[in-house]
DNA sequence: TTAGGGTTAG
């Protein structure tokens, strides 16, 4: 095999390679960087500015160079070579090193590279050798230890990392925990679900004076919001107590939009630019805005940052370029997204995901395949991710036969091993498509264990299908794994109302009442002037309710002489028609759009976000409601896009 | 004279 021309990126790490041999292109690279061979120092300045330049193979090469050429040059070049190993993830050219260390003497007594030797051996994947090693050196220094805590963390075994820093703080005087090893504490922190490490961390640096570091309050940071308490409100107190650099604001404004609070996001943007001290906008903070845009469906400030985005010639960055197409199509403009799409000069293979993710949320399965098949064409090599995508678009579309395909395509073909998103695509596909004995079967084949999504894309398909049999199945699975979920009772009891079993639907009531199991109120919301208003159902609350009503009231009255009939099959109480029709009127969407029309003109869009699925009546409402006041409706809902333009849904996934 | 480091984006 021959040798990778880059190495791996350190943060990913990858399987053993073989050992580079020297080349003639790297014998070149000696010679280009003049070499002399008679000077140890040489040898070793090479390996360093070799890997430094990103070729860790060619550092390997030169330092296998340099065993034939002086036998002198490899104590001061070991550790170089070693870091080299790493960063090409070669074990067996890392394991070859480790045995020289050996015979030379090097290890364990030399640190250097004793902490290089635990660097390799956790970047290639093998915490346990590193610990083997770890532990066969007597009095290990701070840095070895910090090395080894940091390879802890890198390889997901985030509880040796702290024992370690705990272990740290208990020998010695605590002047050993320095910077770094703060860092690696709280980025471990971080990774644990436990309550409270974060905040007695935070007691201990403020103990050792590190509070003032910005580096490694950022961490801390970012360690409250992740950490097992989740605590932002804790984070945003350390914010706003610290001396802020640009990453404090990006990171701050990235845990919000990471978490759903856009309007918060949004907010301290605005004031990173009004008071923010100098600090600038910059593509990290615009990528994190709009993301906060795209979660919140705020068309209007999105476009806002776009502009900004244009305005700064970030237009071909491939990160705020992928949050461009990202923001646009979640925002339900698609076409606006494929427009920002072709303008990201480098694309990686997450730009063209999000591409076909787009096509694919909006019903457009033709489209998100035929991007799939321009980014095969491009060169660039379909990963799981891109299979996630592909097979979404094709749930979405309803595309039973290309769904099939790729499927087996994927691991046929491209060798990639499906995972549990892959099988929630398919099980949505299949059962969407009333294969739902095809789409059981290929549960009860799975290698993963099938997650809550995979059994509730069953359960949804029952629904839609009618088959109580196999949704008491899929919710008997769906309770094992979560029974505090309201979705899953609601799912079921809809399920008996329209089998007219009333007696179940009272029974899974009296379950969620027994269970203590809330259940989140749905909501629409609409983007006005850059402000986002709620509605959930009957509001009351807003401002102008009365003037809303009393507009619903008048449209509904022309809605029904244009011929709308209430769809009071979608009401699943037990309840007689007029009370049904009443329940229909109030429905949160239709708020929503009652009052977007009243601040808007004919020609326009109006965009609303609804937190559940958007139910059949009101999908009904909105073709009228189009058609009479000549305005274009976008609801996203919590699995689709609905475009609702002269009178018709154009939405082609409402299949 | 060759060691250890983390946070922000899709």
């Amino acid at each position: 095999m021959a040798p990778p021309l880059h190495p791996a990126p350190a943060s990913n790490p990858q399987r053993e390679r073989d050992v580079p041999t020297p080349t003639t292109s790297s014998l070149h690279a000696l010679f280009l960087r003049a070499v002399d061979p008679s000077r140890p120092a040489s040898w070793s300045a090479a390996v360093t500015d070799l890997l430094s330049s990103g070729d860790a193979v060619a550092a390997l090469a030169t330092f296998a160079a340099a065993v034939r050429a002086n036998p002198a040059a490899l104590r001061p070049a070991l550790p170089p070579a070693l870091r080299a190993a790493a960063a090409a993830t070669s074990l067996a050219a890392g394991r070859q090193l480790h045995l020289l260390a050996l015979r030379l003497g090097l290890f364990p007594s030399d640190p250097y590279s004793a902490s290089a030797l635990l660097h390799m051996y956790h970047h290639c994947s093998r915490p346990m050798d590193a610990r083997r090693a770890f532990d066969e050196i007597p009095d290990p220094n701070p840095v070895i230890v910090t090395a080894m805590a940091s390879g802890y963390v890198r390889n997901n075994l985030v509880y040796h990392s702290l024992d370690l820093f705990r272990a740290m703080i208990a020998s010695d005087s605590a002047s050993v925990v320095d910077e770094a090893a703060a860092l690696v504490a709280f980025s471990a922190s971080a990774r644990v679900p436990d309550r409270g490490v974060t905040a007695s961390l935070h007691a201990l640096i403020a103990k050792i004076g590190l509070e003032k570091n910005a580096g490694v309050v950022n961490t801390m940071l970012d360690s409250y919001a992740k950490g097992g308490s989740r605590d932002l409100e804790a984070a945003r107190k350390v914010f706003d107590t610290m001396e802020r650099d640009v990453v404090s604001w990006n990171s701050m404004i990235a845990l919000y939009a990471q978490n759903g609070m856009s309007a918060e996001a949004l907010g301290l943007y605005s004031k990173m630019l009004n008071v923010g001290g100098g600090i600038k906008c910059n593509a990290v903070v615009l990528s994190a805005v709009l993301l906060a845009c795209a979660h919140a469906g705020a068309i209007q400030t999105g476009k806002r940052i776009h502009n900004q985005v244009v305005r700064m010639g970030l237009e071909e960055n491939v990160y705020v370029g992928t949050s461009v197409v990202d923001m646009y199509s979640k925002c339900g403009r698609v076409e606006m997204a494929n427009k920002a799409f072709r303008k990201i000069k480098e694309k990686n293979i997450l730009s063209w995901s999000a591409m076909i993710t787009g096509y694919g949320i909006h019903g457009h399965g033709q489209e998100a395949l035929e991007i799939f098949a321009e980014m095969k064409r491009s060169g660039l090599r379909p990963n799981y991710i891109t299979f996630i995508s592909v097979l979404a678009a094709c749930s979405h579309a309803g595309h039973l036969d290309e769904g099939r395909h790729w499927y087996s395509a994927m691991k046929q073909e491209f060798g990639i091993e499906p995972g549990v998103e892959h099988y929630g695509c398919m099980v949505d596909l299949l059962g969407r498509a009333g294969c739902l004995d095809e789409a059981y079967g290929l549960i009860k084949e799975m290698k993963v264990k099938p997650d809550a999504a995979i059994w509730g894309a069953l359960l949804s398909a029952c629904r839609i299908h009618k088959n109580v049999e196999l949704a008491e199945i899929s919710v008997k699975r769906l309770f094992e794994l979560d029974a505090t979920n309201s979705g899953y009772y609601v799912l079921l009891s809809n399920i008996y109302a329209e089998a007219g079993m009333w007696k179940d639907v009272e029974r899974v009531r009296f379950l969620v009442k027994t269970r203590g199991i809330e259940k989140p109120p749905g909501y629409s919301s609409v983007e006005l002037k850059g402000k986002t208003h709620l509605f959930y159902v009957g509001d009351k609350s807003h401002r102008q309710h009365k003037e809303i009503y009393s507009y619903l009231e008048k449209l509904l009255e022309r809605m029904q002489e244009a011929g709308y009939v209430p769809n009071t099959g979608s009401v699943l109480h037990d309840l007689d028609e007029e009370e049904k029709e009443s329940a229909l009127r109030i429905h949160s969407e239709k708020l929503a759009v009652a009052f977007a029309l009243m601040n808007s003109v004919p020609g326009s869009v109006i965009h609303i976000i609804k937190n559940l699925r958007v139910c059949s009546d009101c999908h009904t409402a909105m073709k009228f409601i189009t058609k009479i006041t000549e305005r274009e409706i976008i609801i996203r809902d919590l699995q689709r896009f609905h475009h609702f333009k002269d009178g018709l849904c154009s939405c082609r996934d409402y299949w």
